[in-house]
DNA sequence: GAGCACTGC
């Protein structure tokens, strides 16, 4: 491979854009130096469209701090960008090529693909590292794949990131709540360290918003010193790989989009050729309805023979998920109903026609009231190239769109709102401050949050003393709940627990509130409430979820035991990795393991420690069983799930809202009012200055 | 008596 550029070699052509970003035009080489004598893989790697490329990224990646690399799907950046800076010496003396991903799968998918094409064992040259999973051998890992979450994690121990010596953040178009603030910490990084390079691949041209929050000040630019890179970012399109995909509008926007959903299948079943049929739709409501009018339209028209209609959501179980990636039978088709899920988390082969909503259910904060909300909400154009690009996998393919052309041009936002801007906080700025970052107002974001949510923010890790008068956090509650992996509420619940004797029963708690829930889905309601009943505890749904675990345990973690009992074996088996971590992280801070035994009294008074925010009690002559938060005067109702549904209890605390046609609360407890002010007497004295005096 | 887009540490 000695054609390559090499750091020191001549550099190849390029030119300068108007911008002061630099634009590669025209590699001297082509992909035509394939096609002697390697073995498969190697011919593979250089088909791939990023292979043209690759002088021009290794010369761009050493002569500037940061590049942003603009490639479509199937482009190959992902797997072969951290093999040609391997190649290039990037991972010489001991130094590490990290790569990030949002996803936990995408990683293992990542580093198994890499480590086979260099023919190596994952682990070793090519490792990877997920929360409860690192395949890394320290010394030897010369490439490593790792969530952004992590990476975020690893800098707590080591602020610079000093092992490494390039950082790609993968994806970064996604704009999750990690990849931004990876990004903002990264910026900072780079003015410590600047032999540090940075690569930021994105799948959408978003790359000018991306480019000008990497630029340095502009006194800087033009100084480009002989030791140092160009601190301006560089700016590389790579084309990708996906077919052509024929793009259909409705000629009149749509009053309902399911019956819309339907109708379309039915007329691509009825002339299109053969191929499957992906539908994208908001959510589980939605998709059975979707799914059940399909086959019954079908069945009326006598079409229903050909057809094999599935749902596709996260919460059904993962037997369900998994009919969806078998094999379409030879002469059916297949069409799948799906949410997001398949936009980006999963990828089903087969697809030929896209039938797209144009919504997508998605998460809003009101840090006025304190209340994330899910709401139905347009895509953005984005979003929607990327639900079309999944017709056109396997070969060219068609993406019938339910709104129209104009609306698309003219109203469609080109971007989403980036996660930061649509959530909680607390996460974020303990993880900040924790990092030394004091100045969480003034921090340079890819996208700043609302001041009020920051605020907001900083009020509730105030109350739980997280956070002191000059908003640093304290010590050494403070820093303990920035070393849990978990929501600071949840943290603090685990760190109270530790005086009171019951940190054992705590991390079991903790644990189930942080998956979706350890009860199966199904349809059989009645089974599943009666299953509930033999673990309901009347202290509430925390103390019902000790009773699970417990039995869990006694059937010496039996899948058949969950079966019987309508509880979920894999999350199950979640919590207890969950567990696992937890209390190996609580020896490390100090948390005394101690389990309480029967004495729920201690247990309940932990929860509110970390909760005591979510204080409610019932209205005095409520008959529908009517509650008003102490802090806001919310009205709220218990959900049904519960198991205090219908006992309504005159104190309760919550962990969770959801908002529908009600204000419902989630996973509720009993309490004594006479807590709150021993648990948050600040809170309490502010808020309200007697809330038990009633 | 009713509802949960999707990730992640």
């Amino acid at each position: 491979m000695s054609q390559f550029w090499k750091p020191g070699a001549e550099k190849p052509r390029i030119l300068d854009d108007e911008e002061g970003g630099v634009l590669f035009l025209a590699s001297s080489l082509s992909s035509s130096s394939s096609g002697y004598g390697y073995g498969s893989i190697e011919k593979q790697r250089l088909r791939l469209p990023v292979y043209k490329y690759r002088t021009a990224i290794l010369y761009l990646v050493e002569t500037h701090a940061t590049t942003i690399i603009v490639g479509e799907t199937g482009s190959g950046k992902t797997t072969q960008i951290p093999q040609y800076l391997k190649e290039a010496g990037w991972a010489d003396g001991g130094r590490v090529i990290a790569c990030t991903q949002p996803r936990r799968l995408a990683v293992q998918a990542v580093a198994s693909r890499v480590a086979e094409e260099m023919g190596v064992k994952l682990g070793e040259e090519v490792g990877y590292t997920i929360r409860f999973e690192d395949l890394t051998n320290s010394g030897v890992t010369m490439i490593k794949f790792l969530t952004d979450g992590v990476l975020l994690r690893e800098m707590m121990d080591d602020p610079l990131l000093t092992k490494y010596s390039v950082i790609m953040v993968d994806e970064a178009h996604e704009r999750s709540i990690s990849t931004d603030i990876l990004l903002g910490l990264l910026k900072k990084i780079q003015r410590r360290r600047p032999e540090l390079r940075l690569i930021i691949s994105s799948a959408t041209i978003e790359a000018k918003s991306m480019s000008a929050f990497f630029q340095t000040s502009k006194r800087h630019q033009g100084l480009e010193a002989d030791d140092g890179p160009r601190k301006d970012p560089a700016i590389l399109s790579v084309e990708g790989r996906g077919f052509n995909v024929q793009i259909h509008y409705v000629e009149e926007p749509v009053a309902d989009y399911v019956r819309a959903a339907v109708s379309t299948v039915l007329s691509i079943h009825d002339q299109e050729p053969p191929g499957d049929i992906l539908v994208f739709l908001t959510g589980q409501d939605d998709i059975d309805a979707t799914v059940q009018l399909l086959t019954e339209e079908a069945q009326a028209n006598g079409k229903n023979k050909g057809l094999i209609v599935l749902p596709l959501y996260s919460g059904l179980s993962r037997a369900e998920q998994d009919l969806v990636f078998s094999p379409t039978p030879r002469g059916k088709r297949k069409i799948v109903i799906s949410t997001n899920i398949a936009e980006t988390s999963l990828t089903l082969e087969g697809i030929v026609y896209v039938v797209d909503c144009g919504f997508s259910k998605q998460r809003f904060y009101n840090p006025i009231s304190d209340v994330e909300n899910l709401v139905v909400a347009p895509i953005s154009k984005a979003s929607a190239r990327q639900r079309a690009g999944r017709a056109g996998r396997i070969r060219p393919g068609k993406c019938y769109r339910l709104y129209t052309e104009e609306y698309f041009v003219n109203e469609m936002p080109a971007q989403g709102i980036p996660e930061m801007q649509r959530s909680n906080l607390v996460s974020c700025v303990t993880q900040l401050k924790a990092l030394g970052i004091d100045n969480i107002l003034g921090f340079d974001w890819p996208a700043s949050p609302a001041p009020e949510a920051m605020i907001r923010a900083l009020e509730v890790l105030y109350s739980l003393g997280v956070l002191d008068d000059d908003a640093k956090l304290t010590s050494p509650v403070g820093f303990q709940v920035a070393e849990i992996p978990l929501d600071p509420m949840i943290a603090k619940m685990i760190l109270s627990s530790s005086q009171l004797g019951c940190s054992e029963e705590i991390i079991t708690i903790a644990a189930v509130l942080s998956i979706q829930s350890i009860w199966v889905s199904t349809k059989l309601q009645k089974e599943l409430d009666e299953a509930k009943l033999r673990f309901a505890a009347v202290e509430g749904d925390h103390v019902t979820f000790l009773n699970v675990y417990q039995g869990f345990l006694r059937s010496g973690k039996s899948s058949q035991w969950c079966h019987r009992n309508f509880v979920n074996y894999h999350a199950m088996k979640k919590v207890i990795e969950i567990r696992e971590q937890l209390r190996r992280i609580a020896l490390r801070i100090g948390i005394v393991l101690k389990s309480c035994e029967r004495d729920m009294l201690v247990v309940r008074k932990a929860v509110t420690a970390g909760f005591f925010a979510n204080a409610c009690n019932l209205e005095a002559y409520s008959h529908n069983g009517m509650y008003k938060t102490v802090r806001g005067s919310q009205e709220v109702y218990i959900h049904p799930s519960s198991v205090l549904f219908r006992v309504n209890p005159k104190w309760v605390i919550y962990h969770s809202l959801v908002s529908t046609d009600r204000q419902y609360i989630r996973n509720v407890m009993t309490m004594d009012p006479s807590w709150l002010t021993e648990a948050a007497p600040h809170f309490f004295q502010y808020q309200r200055p007697d809330p038990i005096g009633h």
